[in-house]
DNA sequence: CGAGATGATTTTAG
DNA sequence: CTAAAATCATCTCG
């Protein structure tokens, strides 16, 4: 109504202001010849309207004004009546016949075309130069970054369906990446989805139907006041403007609420929880034996994280963590190794001494996996008990390698390792003494088989320690 | 609550 | 790219 309300105001701006003119064919003809001088003129004169009459003409006119009565009567005895017609006369009744004369003025036409061509060359000049839109580069951000973030782009079948696919690929790979807290984020982040889709619609149908009441107006308002096509269309183009402001807005919120999303689910760190019991002891068992060379292959890395439930990347990092700290503090992990040396070995040797007896027992030193191997078992265990003492930490204390807890199973290992079977594992696992670490404190491929007799020092006990 | 443990990420080096 | 090293952030336990 608003619109309404101001439209009509011009309307009756220009009738107040053209009764001369308009009653003047001449007038006419001399403001298409020389426009120049006469479009000055024009001009003072809506100004003059603008100052004097606006306000005065709607209070005028508005009080039983209709649009009905616009358009419709083609009256041409009022044209002549229009003529003579003051300015100021102050019945709404007047008003109304000079404005039917002002519309069916033959001369009409023309005046207006006239009047859109000022209004343009003003308007244009005014806007004209901030007029053109480069694509914004801010909203070009927000919109790559929603379509990578998979908020925008194709729907895949909207929200509930993403879920589902969500809670599938979740349940369908037991062990996979993800699990229960990848899922939940896939399913916010199809609710995010879903949401900015409905507002985006919301706005587009908002803006279409706005823009189509907005130009039908101007349509309408076009029979009796001058509006140019191209007015038009810069009026529906500031209206896309103001609604694709809007729409930024939703994308830069929509934006805001991924990262917070992203933040919260994806960042693990602050969602870190400790690998259950017994993914850590698989974990270890694997580490320390393979203490030689603890790098899992690929196909190892799925085996054990198919084994502690954990994705193949939460398997390296373990093994990187595992490998750095070990390599720093030795000393601490003695006890941990010990103690996965012998389980494995227990395991190892209950396995194989089912095997052994259908075998033939004890074939020592056969069968060298690639690792440094003992001569003989008994020297292993021998070994393996006699240089726990010369074990240093860090400061070079003396480490008790072995717990009173432990010995049970020391003495298990006792045992079977005189069976022989599972001593392969047993060595290999370098039970006790760290693996040497060359020079760059990395470890090496056991080129240079280190001694049990004589293991080597840990890094803290010697004068010439490079690390750290 | 604080220290240490621990899983994850970032930085650096090859 | 991988691995080491450094660092961060959280968890666990006394």
């Amino acid at each position: 109504m608003d619109d309404q309300t101001r439209m009509l105001a011009g309307l009756a701006g220009l009738g107040g202001l053209s009764q001369g003119d308009v009653g003047d064919p001449d007038s006419v003809r001399k403001q298409l010849g020389q426009p120049q001088q006469d479009i000055g003129d024009i001009l003072q004169q809506i100004m003059a309207i603008t100052d004097e009459s606006l306000d005065e003409a709607q209070a005028r006119c508005w009080p039983e004004e209709s649009p009905a009565h616009w358009g419709g009567s083609d009256d041409p005895a009022e044209g002549g009546e229009a003529g003579g017609g003051t300015a100021g006369g102050g019945l709404p009744l007047n008003f109304q016949h000079r404005k039917h004369a002002l519309n069916c003025h033959r001369m009409k036409p023309a005046l207006f075309s006239v009047l859109c061509e000022i209004k343009e060359k003003t308007v244009l000049s005014i806007r004209g130069i901030q007029d053109e839109d480069p694509p914004d580069p801010q909203i070009m951000r927000l919109d790559n970054m929603l379509l990578a973030e998979g908020v925008s782009g194709p729907e895949k079948g909207g929200g509930s369906a993403a879920a589902a696919a969500a809670a599938a690929a979740a349940g369908g790979s037991p062990g996979a990446d993800g699990g229960i807290e990848h899922s939940d984020y896939r399913a916010k982040l199809a609710q995010i989805r879903q949401i900015y889709h409905s507002e985006l619609e919301k706005y587009e149908q908002a803006c279409s139907e706005f823009t189509n009441h907005v130009m039908n107006l101007l349509r309408e308002q076009s029979r009796t006041r001058p509006i140019s096509p191209k007015e038009i269309e810069r009026m529906v183009a500031i209206i896309h403007r103001k609604f694709s402001s809007i729409q930024m807005q939703l994308k830069q919120s929509t934006c805001e609420a991924v990262m917070i999303l992203r933040s919260r689910f994806l960042d693990a760190r602050r969602k870190r929880r400790n690998f259950n019991k017994q993914a850590t002891e698989v974990l270890n068992e694997y580490f320390y034996s393979h203490l030689s060379n603890p790098y899992p292959s690929e196909e190892a890395k799925e085996e054990l994280a198919k084994k502690c439930a954990i994705t193949v990347s939460q398997v390296s990092n373990w093994f990187g963590n595992k490998r750095i700290r070990y390599k720093k503090n030795i000393g601490k992990f003695q006890e941990e190794a010990n103690l996965y040396a012998v389980k494995t070995a227990v395991d190892a040797a209950s396995v194989s001494a089912q095997a052994s007896q259908a075998n033939s027992p004890a074939t020592p030193n056969s069968g060298s996996s690639g690792s440094y191997s003992l001569s003989h078992a008994g020297d292993a265990a021998a070994a393996y008990l006699g240089l726990h003492p010369l074990n240093l930490n860090g400061a070079g204390e003396a480490v008790l390698n072995i717990s009173p807890s432990l010995q049970p199973q020391v003495d298990t290992l006792h045992r079977v390792t005189r069976l022989t079977a599972g001593y392969e594992e047993l060595t290999t696992s370098a039970l006790y003494a760290p693996h040497r670490l060359d020079t760059s404190n990395s470890w090496q491929d056991n080129t240079h088989p280190s001694c049990v007799t004589s293991p080597p020092a840990p890094p803290g006990s010697v004068h010439s320690d490079t690390s750290n």
